[in-house]
DNA sequence: GATGAATGAGGCTTCATTCAT
DNA sequence: CATGAATGAAGCCTCATTCAT
């Protein structure tokens, strides 16, 4: 019917990677046109059969991690867990899946700072990129919120739980992933149990219970 | 004979203040040369007369960065409160630090990225950037981790607590910052209190003791 | 599948030709890419294409004289004829060489100028050009000294003459040039015959023999 | 009477001074005003108290070089010598005033280049710079064909010498200086002799007589 | 006069994008 | 579809010249 259309899609796919790779290696900024063609292997030319422009290519980036991210909070949604499970299980979920795919996760470096840029349209600048990394964390915190005060009413965890503690928790796992991406010395995929022991338990020492 | 007086020192810190503006609204990537003169007030090749070039500019802005983390380092170092407090402060005074001044904050992203993309070095790219962004969160974990060894000895904390924990902390502050800076509905400067709590008393409800 | 077929060399050797044409007509210093690209009728990014930049123009334009150079003196060795006949021979051949491709003659004086500011690299300059004037001089000394010696064992030419006399007999060559250049009532074609003339019988007069 | 003038031409030679040396150094086209103000001990204003601009230095430059060369006309011209012993006096002098200025001298690549820029005034280049060289060549032709005439009626030199042979004879000498300037192995002082020599009897063996 | 900070035109080079083959 | 040569807008940086002190 559409024999093309899975080459065609498969084609596509197989670019994003070398882009992904590329940016990974070089970061956006520094990455041209002809950098990802020669990596997936393929003329400068082509690459506009495939994608609309440089930026569309960045913005794809984004739409795999958004996928991804999409992933790990419908995993976390599902299963019938006590909320303070669920969390951990998510935050397990989110490391993974960052983790195991180190060039896509530092494409977030370049996402960062392409949609931070984006974030103040104050004067004539050029037009906000296509995608919006801010919506991924809110979704994130408003999963993490409900769960806290899902455990709240249940008793699980602390009453009172809400949106800035979620925030701390998105950001114990963005955070770490940060410091990974900037310093190889990090190891992410260790870090999540350190991150819900943590949030969960906290640092202090407990009255012996 | 009557040589024209100018503090280039004072002159050189003004053109860094317009830069750090500009690089906040419209990011490093997109920022020219010509929108700092523009926005300093001063004509494009004057930038030249104190800054080599335009990393140069990304560069005197992690300076500044660096030096307010070392502030702030320097003072959760002094007084001489036990190790909980004195995480507390740290947090506390990261945050101010960071919530204080937006625009420099802002540069992290761009700082993020660009050091980022000189992780790895793999291929012939351009010489790294001459700042390192990795050592400023190595030296907060350091002192974390030195915090959270002497509050286990002395009984404040958790004994067995460390380098994971400490990168724990650290990115619950950077991970805050990153979602603040991504997303203005965030509100970095009310996140100490969540962080400081949640780090240390966790998010679980407590057996009642 | 089909690409675009275009003789590389061919187009390389065009863009040169305008490149000399434009260097002979304002000289080197004065001629800006675009120039060269307007007499080759492309535009100025496809210059890159060929070129590493403006320095590499000026050194093609060497290696084009070098070859005639190298040519002019593979002819005058070539021929068994004796020391005197191969010396005039050289003259004719030199100076028709040079007197044909005015133009190239005259990127000459750009590259004496650039080839000799190089020569003294005491302080921090630019790196040296990757052409060596200084080396066709010294070829062509080294034949004509090689002949002014041959002549002298077969009794055509003076004993004892060697390196000094080749040098002013490549002076007489190289001023006529200059002179040619630098005044366009200086016909260098007409100045074969004198140069070999006096440079071989000399110009005082001769005792009746 | 006028104190200050003594001082201000002294001035200006000093600035001239530096200014030769910093051309014989790193060639006319890559050396900035500031580099002569450097090399002088003076502001880089302070140049143009003195000099109308850029390329007024190297006419000043030229303007000494055409004073010297005046000097070696006059000094041939003046002497009641035979025409073939003031022809090696004009060649002697010639040499020995080059050979005594490097530095000046070497500025001759510069103004070779300048001016044979100029020759050809076809489009819309930059005015011609306010110095002939080709002048020069002249006057040094016009005096040599003189001698050479003298030389021919007096019987010392053939009949019949002219124009193209004076060509010859300044070729041998500006020749050499061309080679002692692109190339430091060349002794031009040492080549005085072997000019005057080969000019005047030639290279070939003459029949015993 | 002297200074050197400031200017801004000018030229180099890069590279995203187009398009003829 | 694929190619890669060609384009030209864009931005970096230099430096001759000016001018307020």
């Amino acid at each position: 019917m559409a024999p093309k259309r899975v080459d065609r899609a498969a084609r596509r796919e197989d670019i994003l990677d070398a882009a992904v790779r590329v940016f990974a290696r070089r970061g956006y900024a520094a990455t041209r046109i002809e950098d990802v063609a020669a990596e997936a292997g393929i003329a400068k030319g082509s690459v506009y059969l495939y994608f609309e422009g440089r930026e569309a290519l960045l913005a794809a980036g984004f739409e795999r991690i958004a996928q991804r991210s999409a992933q790990v909070l419908a995993d976390a949604r599902s299963g019938d867990r006590p909320a303070d499970e669920a969390l951990a299980a998510l935050v397990e979920g989110a490391v993974a899946m960052l983790a195991a795919e180190p060039d896509l996760t530092a494409v977030m470096l370049d996402l960062w700072s392409a949609g931070g840029a984006a974030r103040r349209t104050g004067e004539a600048g050029p037009p906000p990129p296509a995608f919006d990394i801010a919506a991924v964390y809110r979704e994130y915190r408003t999963l993490v919120a409900e769960l806290l005060r899902r455990g709240g009413s249940e008793g699980a965890l602390r009453p009172g739980l809400g949106e800035p503690e979620a925030a701390v928790v998105v950001a114990a796992i963005e955070g770490c992933l940060l410091q990974w991406l900037v310093d190889p010395s990090v190891d992410l995929a260790r870090l999540a149990g350190p991150i819900t022991a943590t949030c969960l338990d906290g640092l202090r020492a407990r009255p012996v219970g």
